[in-house]
DNA sequence: AAGATTACCTGAAGGC
DNA sequence: TGCCTTCAGGTAATCT
């Protein structure tokens, strides 16, 4: 499932990869990926030249100048199951739903689920569709977190995964900061301390640097563009190791659902909610 | 305010 | 060439 670390190594990969090359191609073969629809992207991106790239939280997006000179923008959010391959004789498969051809260079885009999306948008790379979006988790100031975060009555993982809060994280991510930060998942911020939540923060973005730095988690099916899996997986301290021992205190691992996910945690490292 | 539910999709895994 | 159910979890929408 990519989260930001995910997302962050693909960005990296199309800059890298395309900047400056011209958009020459574009053939669909499921169009449902596309917004607000394939004729659309088609018109507007095919002939343009990729020019930059920004990350915000798990979005990319991809900054083009059209041959009229107008800037125009493709928002990617993978979702679920979503990959992106620079791959040179790569044969696609059923799952591959669009095949961009940058000067013969070939991009495809997989998605197993069909849940991501490749959003056109003409209006600013801080498009109106990501307004509600927060920070980015990995850059976001201590300062701001907090005013965002402090009082909440929701469990503190349900606020880690509210992107509006601050963007980025996902379900493997947000349990392996909670288990680093010593903090249970149910534990509310309305009742934690301002040293704990900084905690949280920081602990956060030490994972989510980490994960960068390792080519992101490979679990069900991420890979990189070049279709090789990231190795963070076996840094992961909780996340699937449900019914496992404690790689800290022995303990065995718990799994209970915090909202609406799966949650793995330490009861002995962890401690209780009320204890945060 | 926030939980529960549903929708969007497919594949893996497990029970029988 | 098994069938069925459940689970995986990012996000939006809807209901309570």
């Amino acid at each position: 499932m990519p989260e930001l670390p995910e997302v962050e190594n693909v960005g990296r990969a199309l800059l890298e990869n395309l900047r400056g090359r011209r958009l020459t191609g574009m053939t669909v073969r499921f169009g449902g990926v596309l917004e607000p629809s394939p004729r659309a992207v088609r018109r507007v991106l095919v002939g343009a030249r990729l020019t930059d790239l920004h990350r915000r939280g798990k979005y990319l997006i991809l900054h083009f100048e059209r041959q009229d000179g107008k800037p125009a923008y493709l928002m990617v959010h993978l979702r679920m199951t979503g990959q992106i391959f620079i791959l040179d004789g790569y044969i696609p498969d059923n799952h591959v739903h669009v095949m961009l051809d940058f000067e013969g260079l070939p991009v495809h885009y997989r998605d197993i689920r069909k849940f991501g999306r490749l959003t056109l948008v003409e209006d600013g790379y801080q498009p109106a569709a990501m307004a509600h979006i927060g920070p980015d988790m990995l850059t976001v100031r201590p300062r701001e977190w907090l005013e965002r975060i402090a009082g909440r009555l929701a469990p503190v993982k349900a606020c880690l995964l509210d992107q509006g809060i601050a963007s980025g994280l996902g379900n493997i991510y947000v349990d392996e900061s909670l288990f680093l930060a010593r903090v249970h998942p149910l534990a509310r911020p309305i009742d934690m301390d301002e040293a704990t939540l900084r905690e949280v923060l920081r602990r956060a973005k030490q994972v989510l640097r980490l994960a960068i730095r390792h080519g992101g988690t490979t679990f069900m099916n991420f890979t990189n563009f070049r279709g090789r899996p990231g190795n963070f997986r076996r840094k992961l301290r909780v996340y699937g190791r449900a019914g496992q021992e404690c790689r800290d205190c022995g303990a065995t691992l718990e799994k209970i659902t915090v909202a609406g996910r799966g949650t793995v945690f330490c009861p002995g490292c962890q401690g209780e909610p009320g204890e945060a």
